[in-house]
DNA sequence: GCTGTTTAGGTGTCCGTGCAACGTTCTAAG
DNA sequence: CTTAGAACGTTGCACGGACACCTAAACAGC
Protein backbone atom coordinates (compact mmCIF):
# COMPACT_ATOMS: atom_id res chain seq x y z
CA UNK A 1 0.00 0.00 0.00
CA UNK A 2 3.00 2.13 0.38
CA UNK A 3 2.39 2.69 -3.34
CA UNK A 4 -0.67 4.51 -3.11
CA UNK A 5 -0.92 7.40 -1.34
CA UNK A 6 -3.69 8.31 1.10
CA UNK A 7 -4.10 11.86 -0.17
CA UNK A 8 -4.77 10.15 -3.87
CA UNK A 9 -6.91 7.26 -2.77
CA UNK A 10 -7.91 5.39 0.29
CA UNK A 11 -7.30 1.55 0.42
CA UNK A 12 -11.05 1.10 0.45
CA UNK A 13 -11.88 3.39 -2.30
CA UNK A 14 -9.44 1.19 -4.94
CA UNK A 15 -10.56 -1.92 -3.40
CA UNK A 16 -14.14 -0.74 -4.79
CA UNK A 17 -13.11 -0.49 -7.98
CA UNK A 18 -10.94 -3.44 -7.98
CA UNK A 19 -14.22 -5.24 -6.41
CA UNK A 20 -16.51 -3.90 -9.53
CA UNK A 21 -14.49 -4.88 -11.92
CA UNK A 22 -14.12 -8.81 -10.54
CA UNK A 23 -17.85 -8.54 -10.16
CA UNK A 24 -18.58 -7.63 -13.90
CA UNK A 25 -16.16 -9.33 -15.56
CA UNK A 26 -17.58 -12.49 -13.62
CA UNK A 27 -21.15 -11.80 -14.02
CA UNK A 28 -20.36 -11.36 -17.77
CA UNK A 29 -18.03 -14.28 -18.31
CA UNK A 30 -21.18 -16.38 -16.75
CA UNK A 31 -23.71 -14.86 -18.70
CA UNK A 32 -21.47 -15.18 -21.81
CA UNK A 33 -21.00 -18.71 -21.61
CA UNK A 34 -24.71 -20.10 -20.43
CA UNK A 35 -25.60 -17.68 -23.84
CA UNK A 36 -23.18 -19.45 -25.87
CA UNK A 37 -23.81 -23.32 -24.71
CA UNK A 38 -27.61 -22.86 -24.82
CA UNK A 39 -28.30 -20.97 -27.34
CA UNK A 40 -25.23 -20.61 -29.55
CA UNK A 41 -25.51 -16.59 -29.00
CA UNK A 42 -22.25 -14.60 -27.73
CA UNK A 43 -23.20 -11.85 -25.26
CA UNK A 44 -22.68 -8.87 -28.33
CA UNK A 45 -25.06 -10.64 -30.27
CA UNK A 46 -27.69 -10.90 -27.78
CA UNK A 47 -27.27 -7.28 -27.28
CA UNK A 48 -27.29 -6.69 -30.65
CA UNK A 49 -31.08 -8.29 -31.66
CA UNK A 50 -32.35 -7.29 -27.81
CA UNK A 51 -31.70 -3.32 -29.09
CA UNK A 52 -33.21 -4.06 -32.50
CA UNK A 53 -36.11 -5.77 -30.85
CA UNK A 54 -37.26 -2.69 -29.01
CA UNK A 55 -36.37 -0.18 -31.47
CA UNK A 56 -38.88 1.62 -33.72
CA UNK A 57 -39.95 -1.46 -36.37
CA UNK A 58 -37.26 -3.65 -35.01
CA UNK A 59 -34.50 -1.53 -37.02
CA UNK A 60 -31.56 0.86 -36.16
CA UNK A 61 -28.91 2.71 -38.18
CA UNK A 62 -25.78 0.94 -37.95
CA UNK A 63 -24.27 3.79 -35.98
CA UNK A 64 -26.68 4.40 -34.03
CA UNK A 65 -26.64 0.75 -33.11
CA UNK A 66 -23.40 1.02 -32.49
CA UNK A 67 -23.64 3.06 -29.93
CA UNK A 68 -25.87 1.45 -27.72
CA UNK A 69 -24.02 -1.65 -27.79
CA UNK A 70 -20.80 -0.43 -26.65
CA UNK A 71 -19.14 -1.24 -29.86
CA UNK A 72 -17.17 0.12 -32.52
CA UNK A 73 -18.63 0.69 -36.00
CA UNK A 74 -16.09 -1.46 -37.61
CA UNK A 75 -16.92 -3.82 -34.78
CA UNK A 76 -20.97 -3.43 -35.43
CA UNK A 77 -19.83 -4.60 -39.44
CA UNK A 78 -18.58 -7.66 -38.91
CA UNK A 79 -20.57 -8.50 -36.23
CA UNK A 80 -23.81 -7.99 -38.05
CA UNK A 81 -22.36 -9.85 -40.85
CA UNK A 82 -22.64 -13.08 -38.72
CA UNK A 83 -25.83 -12.18 -37.55
CA UNK A 84 -26.92 -11.89 -41.58
CA UNK A 85 -25.19 -15.19 -42.20
CA UNK A 86 -26.92 -16.98 -39.99
CA UNK A 87 -30.17 -15.10 -40.76
CA UNK A 88 -30.77 -13.02 -37.68
CA UNK A 89 -30.34 -10.33 -39.08
CA UNK A 90 -31.27 -8.26 -42.55
CA UNK A 91 -29.46 -4.99 -43.74
CA UNK A 92 -32.11 -2.67 -45.21
CA UNK A 93 -31.28 0.38 -47.49
CA UNK A 94 -31.92 3.66 -46.16
CA UNK A 95 -34.88 5.91 -48.15
CA UNK A 96 -33.85 9.12 -46.98
CA UNK A 97 -30.10 8.52 -47.07
CA UNK A 98 -28.03 6.43 -49.41
CA UNK A 99 -25.09 6.13 -47.28
CA UNK A 100 -27.02 4.57 -44.37
CA UNK A 101 -27.95 1.11 -43.81
CA UNK A 102 -30.56 -0.13 -41.31
CA UNK A 103 -30.18 -3.64 -39.42
CA UNK A 104 -33.43 -5.11 -39.08
CA UNK A 105 -34.47 -7.95 -36.80
CA UNK A 106 -35.66 -10.84 -39.12
CA UNK A 107 -38.55 -13.40 -37.44
CA UNK A 108 -35.77 -16.03 -36.48
CA UNK A 109 -33.80 -13.46 -35.28
CA UNK A 110 -36.54 -12.55 -33.21
CA UNK A 111 -37.18 -16.18 -32.15
CA UNK A 112 -33.65 -16.62 -31.39
CA UNK A 113 -34.05 -13.32 -29.11
CA UNK A 114 -36.66 -15.00 -27.82
CA UNK A 115 -35.41 -18.40 -27.15
CA UNK A 116 -32.65 -17.02 -25.55
CA UNK A 117 -34.13 -14.20 -22.98
CA UNK A 118 -35.03 -16.30 -20.59
CA UNK A 119 -31.35 -17.60 -19.94
CA UNK A 120 -30.50 -14.12 -19.87
CA UNK A 121 -32.55 -12.79 -17.82
CA UNK A 122 -31.83 -15.99 -15.43
CA UNK A 123 -28.15 -15.29 -15.64
CA UNK A 124 -29.20 -11.69 -14.42
CA UNK A 125 -30.99 -12.64 -11.29
CA UNK A 126 -29.07 -15.61 -10.18
CA UNK A 127 -25.67 -13.86 -10.42
CA UNK A 128 -26.77 -10.08 -9.80
CA UNK A 129 -29.68 -9.13 -8.37
CA UNK A 130 -30.57 -12.01 -6.21
CA UNK A 131 -27.61 -10.92 -4.22
CA UNK A 132 -28.74 -7.60 -3.27
CA UNK A 133 -31.69 -6.50 -1.48
CA UNK A 134 -34.66 -4.90 -3.69
CA UNK A 135 -33.39 -1.59 -1.89
CA UNK A 136 -29.75 -2.12 -2.69
CA UNK A 137 -30.75 -2.28 -6.27
CA UNK A 138 -32.66 1.17 -6.13
CA UNK A 139 -29.61 2.04 -4.73
CA UNK A 140 -27.11 0.92 -7.63
CA UNK A 141 -29.73 2.55 -10.08
CA UNK A 142 -29.45 5.78 -8.52
CA UNK A 143 -25.49 5.80 -8.40
CA UNK A 144 -25.72 4.28 -11.84
CA UNK A 145 -27.25 7.58 -13.28
CA UNK A 146 -24.76 9.68 -11.72
CA UNK A 147 -22.28 7.25 -13.73
CA UNK A 148 -24.64 7.84 -16.79
CA UNK A 149 -24.84 11.62 -16.92
CA UNK A 150 -21.46 11.77 -17.89
CA UNK A 151 -21.63 9.84 -21.08
CA UNK A 152 -23.36 13.33 -22.42
CA UNK A 153 -20.27 15.34 -21.62
CA UNK A 154 -17.71 12.43 -22.59
CA UNK A 155 -18.84 11.61 -26.15
CA UNK A 156 -20.00 14.31 -28.28
CA UNK B 1 -38.93 -12.68 -6.55
CA UNK B 2 -39.81 -16.06 -7.12
CA UNK B 3 -42.95 -16.24 -8.15
CA UNK B 4 -42.07 -14.14 -11.04
CA UNK B 5 -41.20 -16.17 -13.87
CA UNK B 6 -37.59 -15.99 -15.41
CA UNK B 7 -38.82 -13.79 -17.83
CA UNK B 8 -40.14 -11.22 -15.48
CA UNK B 9 -37.87 -9.12 -14.51
CA UNK B 10 -38.72 -5.70 -14.06
CA UNK B 11 -37.83 -3.02 -16.42
CA UNK B 12 -35.76 -1.21 -13.27
CA UNK B 13 -33.67 -4.16 -12.54
CA UNK B 14 -32.63 -4.91 -16.32
CA UNK B 15 -31.99 -1.47 -16.78
CA UNK B 16 -29.99 -1.36 -13.74
CA UNK B 17 -27.97 -4.16 -15.20
CA UNK B 18 -27.30 -2.39 -18.50
CA UNK B 19 -26.44 0.62 -16.89
CA UNK B 20 -23.72 -1.04 -14.51
CA UNK B 21 -22.45 -2.79 -18.19
CA UNK B 22 -22.00 0.63 -19.93
CA UNK B 23 -20.55 2.35 -16.82
CA UNK B 24 -18.27 -0.19 -16.06
CA UNK B 25 -17.27 -0.52 -19.51
CA UNK B 26 -16.87 3.63 -19.63
CA UNK B 27 -14.68 4.02 -17.04
CA UNK B 28 -12.62 0.63 -18.41
CA UNK B 29 -12.00 2.37 -21.96
CA UNK B 30 -11.52 5.81 -20.08
CA UNK B 31 -8.37 4.14 -17.67
CA UNK B 32 -7.26 2.26 -20.89
CA UNK B 33 -6.56 5.29 -23.13
CA UNK B 34 -5.46 7.36 -20.49
CA UNK B 35 -2.93 4.73 -19.26
CA UNK B 36 -2.21 4.13 -23.13
CA UNK B 37 -1.16 7.50 -24.33
CA UNK B 38 0.32 8.42 -20.90
CA UNK B 39 2.33 5.41 -20.53
CA UNK B 40 2.03 2.91 -23.24
CA UNK B 41 0.53 0.74 -21.18
CA UNK B 42 -2.12 -1.24 -21.28
CA UNK B 43 -4.81 -1.80 -18.46
CA UNK B 44 -3.84 -5.40 -18.23
CA UNK B 45 -0.49 -4.60 -17.63
CA UNK B 46 -0.84 -2.45 -15.15
CA UNK B 47 -3.26 -4.51 -13.43
CA UNK B 48 -0.29 -7.06 -13.25
CA UNK B 49 2.11 -4.52 -12.70
CA UNK B 50 0.27 -3.48 -9.34
CA UNK B 51 -0.29 -6.93 -8.49
CA UNK B 52 3.35 -8.08 -8.72
CA UNK B 53 4.28 -4.67 -6.47
CA UNK B 54 2.05 -5.81 -3.75
CA UNK B 55 3.17 -8.85 -3.43
CA UNK B 56 5.39 -10.38 -0.96
CA UNK B 57 9.35 -10.26 -2.65
CA UNK B 58 6.83 -8.51 -5.86
CA UNK B 59 6.65 -11.86 -7.18
CA UNK B 60 4.18 -14.39 -7.97
CA UNK B 61 4.06 -17.95 -9.42
CA UNK B 62 2.24 -17.75 -13.14
CA UNK B 63 -1.34 -19.72 -12.03
CA UNK B 64 -1.49 -17.00 -8.77
CA UNK B 65 -1.03 -14.30 -10.81
CA UNK B 66 -3.51 -14.89 -14.02
CA UNK B 67 -6.30 -15.73 -11.40
CA UNK B 68 -5.71 -12.24 -10.05
CA UNK B 69 -5.72 -10.58 -13.01
CA UNK B 70 -8.91 -12.76 -14.77
CA UNK B 71 -6.94 -13.63 -17.24
CA UNK B 72 -6.78 -17.07 -18.56
CA UNK B 73 -2.89 -19.00 -17.94
CA UNK B 74 -2.45 -18.58 -21.96
CA UNK B 75 -3.30 -15.24 -22.09
CA UNK B 76 -0.58 -14.10 -19.31
CA UNK B 77 1.61 -16.08 -20.53
CA UNK B 78 1.88 -13.97 -23.72
CA UNK B 79 1.15 -10.52 -21.44
CA UNK B 80 4.60 -11.65 -19.65
CA UNK B 81 5.80 -12.35 -22.48
CA UNK B 82 5.60 -8.75 -23.28
CA UNK B 83 6.38 -7.55 -20.04
CA UNK B 84 9.51 -9.06 -20.15
CA UNK B 85 10.34 -8.48 -23.63
CA UNK B 86 9.80 -4.35 -22.34
CA UNK B 87 12.14 -4.97 -18.90
CA UNK B 88 9.58 -4.65 -16.73
CA UNK B 89 9.07 -8.33 -15.07
CA UNK B 90 11.47 -11.32 -15.35
CA UNK B 91 10.64 -15.01 -14.92
CA UNK B 92 12.28 -17.01 -12.17
CA UNK B 93 12.36 -20.49 -11.54
CA UNK B 94 10.94 -21.71 -8.39
CA UNK B 95 13.30 -23.74 -6.38
CA UNK B 96 10.71 -25.85 -4.41
CA UNK B 97 8.75 -26.97 -7.78
CA UNK B 98 11.18 -27.31 -10.87
CA UNK B 99 7.35 -26.82 -12.63
CA UNK B 100 6.30 -23.49 -11.63
CA UNK B 101 8.03 -20.06 -12.69
CA UNK B 102 7.63 -16.77 -10.88
CA UNK B 103 6.77 -13.40 -12.48
CA UNK B 104 9.31 -11.42 -10.29
CA UNK B 105 8.56 -7.04 -10.82
CA UNK B 106 12.34 -5.60 -12.01
CA UNK B 107 13.49 -2.07 -10.63
CA UNK B 108 12.34 -0.42 -14.10
CA UNK B 109 8.98 -2.44 -13.80
CA UNK B 110 8.39 -0.73 -10.15
CA UNK B 111 9.40 2.57 -11.62
CA UNK B 112 6.79 2.56 -14.74
CA UNK B 113 4.51 1.04 -12.15
CA UNK B 114 5.16 4.40 -9.76
CA UNK B 115 4.86 6.59 -12.95
CA UNK B 116 1.55 5.02 -13.83
CA UNK B 117 -0.35 5.64 -10.54
CA UNK B 118 -1.05 8.91 -10.60
CA UNK B 119 -2.72 8.34 -14.17
CA UNK B 120 -4.74 5.36 -12.94
CA UNK B 121 -6.05 6.99 -9.72
CA UNK B 122 -7.07 9.92 -11.03
CA UNK B 123 -8.77 8.16 -13.71
CA UNK B 124 -10.65 6.17 -11.27
CA UNK B 125 -11.62 8.80 -9.61
CA UNK B 126 -12.41 11.23 -11.81
CA UNK B 127 -14.70 8.32 -13.98
CA UNK B 128 -15.83 6.84 -10.77
CA UNK B 129 -15.30 7.91 -6.95
CA UNK B 130 -16.05 11.63 -7.48
CA UNK B 131 -19.60 11.08 -8.79
CA UNK B 132 -20.63 9.22 -5.96
CA UNK B 133 -20.80 10.50 -2.65
CA UNK B 134 -18.96 8.48 0.14
CA UNK B 135 -21.80 6.94 2.05
CA UNK B 136 -22.47 5.94 -1.57
CA UNK B 137 -19.12 4.49 -2.14
CA UNK B 138 -19.55 2.35 1.14
CA UNK B 139 -22.68 1.06 -0.25
CA UNK B 140 -21.12 -0.27 -3.41
CA UNK B 141 -18.31 -1.75 -1.47
CA UNK B 142 -21.27 -3.50 0.99
CA UNK B 143 -22.93 -5.03 -1.99
CA UNK B 144 -20.28 -5.57 -4.51
CA UNK B 145 -18.69 -7.58 -1.02
CA UNK B 146 -21.86 -9.85 -1.71
CA UNK B 147 -21.25 -10.55 -5.61
CA UNK B 148 -17.93 -10.99 -4.71
CA UNK B 149 -18.60 -14.09 -2.29
CA UNK B 150 -20.25 -16.09 -4.86
CA UNK B 151 -16.56 -16.66 -6.34
CA UNK B 152 -15.62 -18.72 -4.08
CA UNK B 153 -18.36 -21.18 -5.18
CA UNK B 154 -18.07 -20.02 -8.20
CA UNK B 155 -14.82 -21.08 -8.97
CA UNK B 156 -13.05 -23.95 -6.53
C1' DG C 1 11.14 -48.75 -8.10
C1' DC C 2 7.12 -48.23 -11.88
C1' DT C 3 2.78 -46.24 -13.79
C1' DG C 4 -1.29 -43.50 -14.14
C1' DT C 5 -3.09 -39.02 -12.69
C1' DT C 6 -2.81 -34.27 -11.67
C1' DT C 7 -0.70 -29.73 -11.94
C1' DA C 8 2.27 -25.83 -13.96
C1' DG C 9 3.20 -23.54 -17.73
C1' DG C 10 3.78 -22.81 -22.85
C1' DT C 11 2.35 -23.22 -27.93
C1' DG C 12 -0.73 -23.48 -32.24
C1' DT C 13 -4.56 -21.70 -33.87
C1' DC C 14 -8.71 -19.23 -34.32
C1' DC C 15 -11.80 -15.40 -33.42
C1' DG C 16 -13.36 -10.90 -32.11
C1' DT C 17 -12.16 -6.01 -31.83
C1' DG C 18 -10.10 -1.42 -32.49
C1' DC C 19 -7.63 1.84 -35.40
C1' DA C 20 -6.56 3.93 -39.62
C1' DA C 21 -7.56 4.42 -44.24
C1' DC C 22 -10.93 4.22 -48.07
C1' DG C 23 -15.08 5.03 -51.16
C1' DT C 24 -19.48 6.98 -51.23
C1' DT C 25 -22.93 10.28 -50.25
C1' DC C 26 -24.75 14.27 -48.01
C1' DT C 27 -24.26 19.25 -46.83
C1' DA C 28 -22.66 23.96 -46.88
C1' DA C 29 -20.11 27.85 -48.80
C1' DG C 30 -18.80 30.29 -52.73
C1' DC D 1 -22.97 24.42 -60.23
C1' DT D 2 -18.87 23.50 -57.94
C1' DT D 3 -16.19 22.11 -54.41
C1' DA D 4 -14.54 21.39 -49.57
C1' DG D 5 -15.66 19.02 -45.80
C1' DA D 6 -18.25 16.04 -42.85
C1' DA D 7 -20.81 11.73 -42.02
C1' DC D 8 -21.84 6.65 -42.89
C1' DG D 9 -20.37 2.27 -43.40
C1' DT D 10 -16.78 -1.07 -44.86
C1' DT D 11 -12.06 -3.09 -45.25
C1' DG D 12 -6.82 -4.11 -44.24
C1' DC D 13 -4.19 -4.91 -40.60
C1' DA D 14 -2.44 -6.03 -36.17
C1' DC D 15 -3.17 -7.23 -31.57
C1' DG D 16 -4.99 -9.42 -27.49
C1' DG D 17 -7.34 -13.24 -25.62
C1' DA D 18 -9.45 -17.93 -25.24
C1' DC D 19 -9.54 -22.87 -26.16
C1' DA D 20 -7.46 -27.19 -26.97
C1' DC D 21 -3.49 -29.55 -26.80
C1' DC D 22 1.43 -30.48 -25.45
C1' DT D 23 5.57 -31.30 -22.39
C1' DA D 24 7.70 -31.59 -17.99
C1' DA D 25 7.43 -32.25 -13.24
C1' DA D 26 5.05 -33.71 -8.94
C1' DC D 27 2.26 -36.98 -6.62
C1' DA D 28 -0.54 -41.23 -5.92
C1' DG D 29 -0.98 -46.07 -5.43
C1' DC D 30 0.75 -50.41 -5.88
Amino acid sequence: MTLLHDESLTAEELTVWRMLQRAQMRVTRHLEAELFVAHDLALASYDVLLQLAEAPERRLRMNDLAGRVLLSRSGLTRLIDRLQRDGLVVREACASDARGLYAVLTDPGAARLAQATPTYLRGIRSQFLDLLAPGEIEQVRVMLAKLAALDLTDAP
